[in-house]
DNA sequence: CTGTTTCTTTTGTCATACAATATACGGAAA
DNA sequence: TTTCCGTATATTGTATGACAAAAGAAACAG
């Protein structure tokens, strides 16, 4: 059983029986109160933990009333934590045998909270695979549809990105970069007109980056450059722009084949490189 | 405000104060007690509500507690039922503020329960056009993976529910024609080895399927029939044969771009129907 | 050993109480 | 009159206790 504790405050409060009231001396509490609902911390913990295999398949988790000591919560908290689970397909309450833990195939992978907890699981480098495989599938289509359908306004967000891109590349800013990579493909998915898109390209774009942060493994930039055969980090930049660009240009002239093409050449290149960075 | 109950017994149990001891004259009640969870039987209706436009956007839900009282539970049930519709992203609660009904744009698509309740509201319609615009972007793909990768079991099925379907048009059943339907794509989507395909896959056409039985317009087969250009039923049905015939042999003799084409072709059918039949 | 009954544990539901919070109201100042 | 600010108030967030219902576990009879 995880006896970790939701931050309340840092107090043991391991069944607390009175109020919050901030009693006595100040318990070094950084956050005033942290206006989090409890209910949600532990819905995260829990949905984290699930996640990392920590209660396997068919298992039950720990009672109601332990969770809820465990946690330093009241049971009515733990049970809202608990619904929140199976509205994510993740568990199954039953009487006497608990909240169970549903087979993988049960889960809602196009929860937001779902794929936050898998991109931050130890198995995320296999969800990372399967993720990029989607990409290849559904941005060139999504490319395609906004080079048919954009709207002026979002046109422009496109162009927008590409120009803070190449500003990124510019000033060698790699956090920059990464915030322009980003608003590229989520303007792109916005653009492509089908509600269904957007949302599915968006959650893989975000699986992506979720992944990515939560490697720890400190990304050799080096290393990269050696095994794509390129020169230098500078070259390598010069590329993932050029790459961009294309795409950029292409969905701005309202050219689908071209804007599909280049978005597949272009995630060809991504995946090359997420493969060498976290060596699926 | 929506006054109707959940099924527990059908007395009128509009703040029926007392416990739930079935007092006095047995008021009709069919089924023994129906042992559904009251919470999620409040899900699932406030969660179609919503969706059916019945609370606007941004606007607020009733109290926690006329909620209870309308439906004729409790507070505790009623909070239940609200903590999983926020896991579907489809309100927000916050103190004296109460549930708010947030944009679409934070709808979970990806839920089982959304796409339940979107496939049988008004909306259905466009949702089914966009759901269509998304099968014709992952299905072909799908059945390319599965000509790559279907394992020998997998293969089995798919030939399986094409003998049905061949079955089905034999006998003129259209009952076992929309089974060997359903299994003959799911099967597909089991085969193609990328669970996110997978799952996205099977609720675009659990979608599909949802719409067109929430459809009370009796389908005209005739009228299709006439507007496809066909001479007849059976010709429409040799056709739909023909197509999903060939998407099962590229896949089972591993023809990924046979099968990406068949599939394609196929779904091009099937969207002009659906158009016909539903008016888009 | 097997089938049945009873027991016991855990969830499902209800009720109540209080704390925390955000709107709404009302009064004071400009 | 208008604006700003504090207070009032209604509603959610959390805790607790109680009981009914369900289902596994144990005890028992055959």
């Amino acid at each position: 059983m995880r006896k970790s504790t939701v931050n309340r405050s840092s107090q043991t409060n391991i069944a607390s029986p009175g109020p919050t009231t901030s009693h006595g001396a100040g318990v070094g509490r950084i956050t005033p109160v942290a206006r989090v609902k409890l209910s949600n911390a532990v819905y995260e913990d829990l949905g984290q933990a699930i996640v990392n295999g920590e209660y396997p398949t068919g298992s039950s988790l720990p009672g109601e009333l332990d969770l809820g000591t465990a946690y330093g919560v009241s049971r009515t908290v733990v049970r809202e934590a608990l619904y929140q689970l199976g509205a994510c397909g993740l568990v199954q309450s039953r009487p006497k045998v608990g909240a169970q833990v549903l087979p993988r195939e049960s889960w809602e992978f196009g929860s937001a909270a779902v794929i936050r907890w898998v991109s931050q699981s130890p198995g995320r480098a296999e969800f990372l695979h399967y993720v990029t495989e989607m990409r290849r599938i559904v941005e060139p289509e999504a490319a395609a549809m906004s080079a048919r359908r954009a709207s002026e306004v979002q046109r422009r967000k496109i162009s927008d990105a590409m120009a803070d891109m190449r500003l990124a590349v510019e000033r060698e800013d790699i956090d920059l970069f990464k915030l322009a990579d980003e608003n590229f493909h989520l303007s792109i998915a916005y653009a492509c007109g089908n509600p269904l898109l957007m949302e599915f390209t968006a959650k893989l774009r975000r699986a992506v980056t979720l992944s990515r942060d939560t490697s720890t493994s400190a990304i050799n930039h080096e290393e990269i450059v050696k095994q794509m055969n390129k020169s230098s980090v500078d070259e390598l930049a010069q590329l993932a722009l050029a790459a961009h660009n294309k795409v950029a240009e292409s969905i701005l002239e309202g050219d689908e084949m071209g804007a599909r093409c280049a978005m597949q050449e272009l995630l060809n290149e991504v995946d090359h490189a997420l493969t060498l960075v976290l060596g699926v």
